[in-house]
DNA sequence: GCTGGCGTTGACGCCGGGGTGAAGGTCTAC
DNA sequence: GTAGACCTTCACCCCGGCGTCAACGCCAGC
């Protein structure tokens, strides 16, 4: 199989694969030509590495995964090395989860605080807030 | 007040100063000497600039704090557009935190797997699964 | 009048990751 | 024979929010 096809079979372009090998993430075989050789597990290799790429993880964390599979076992993470990129992968989303949160909880609190500040000025000014809803703004 | 001292009273730097200033984010007046002159009032919108950015802010979402305060409001959030920011910035928010929790529990999910695969091959070749913290490692 | 420190403008660098684009040549398939 | 796929190499891009010169102007103190 060349590279157009594998690259169509598995949903990516011949740039991305020759990226890929550049890196050393997919060597190809070639052939008398020059051209890339690829067969089956190839297509593997390179499923593997995009179904990682969509769980946003970066091209160097799918290393072990995938050399996890080259060395013959039956699945990218029957490896140990790519256990522990799922760890550290969990613990930084975990991060991440929990300082969006407390910026959100900021940003929460500052809405409120503006809101109540502008109701309690209509309210003041206005009439009765009870009313504010009826009174037509546009 | 030029621009190094109120650079240095906000906590940053002349040339990002120039930079918003280049945005149309804080326009300076000019003394005769072409040197910007600013007042005590830059130096609250610059800290709005700043607490904002802090949050996560992109500049362009803190223009209308700005130029809420500019317009004479007590507070950066007192006007519309900007707990209109408020609202889209909380909404961003809560997309990325779910978008970043549902991998999360993917990933979790997929290290569960792995690690239940080879405990089971390790009790099946090994011997007793009971005992399998018994046995050095290493 | 000279040095040093502030100021001015403009242009380019950077950071990172995952590629893409173009140019120029070779090979294959019909 | 010609279109299309393939090869290589080098450069570029995207994004924001500045940093880093370069080359100059302005002003105070000595």
């Amino acid at each position: 199989m060349r590279i157009g096809e594998l690259a169509q079979r598995a949903g990516t372009t011949t740039r991305a694969l020759r990226y890929y090998e550049s890196r050393g993430l997919l060597p190809a075989r070639r052939g008398g030509n020059g051209y890339r050789a690829y067969d089956e597990e190839d297509l593997r290799l390179l499923r593997q590495i995009r179904v990682l790429q969509d769980f946003g993880f970066g091209l160097e964390d799918t290393r072990p995964f995938v050399e996890c599979l080259r060395a013959g076992h039956p699945e990218g993470d029957s490896c140990p090395a790519s256990l522990e990129v799922y760890r550290a992968k969990l613990a930084e989303l975990d991060a991440m989860v929990a300082r969006l949160s407390e910026v959100r909880e900021e940003v929460a609190g500052q809405l409120a605080r503006a809101e109540a500040a502008r109701d309690a000025l209509a309210g003041a000014g206005g009439g009765e807030p009870r009313c504010e809803l009826v009174r037509a703004e546009e």
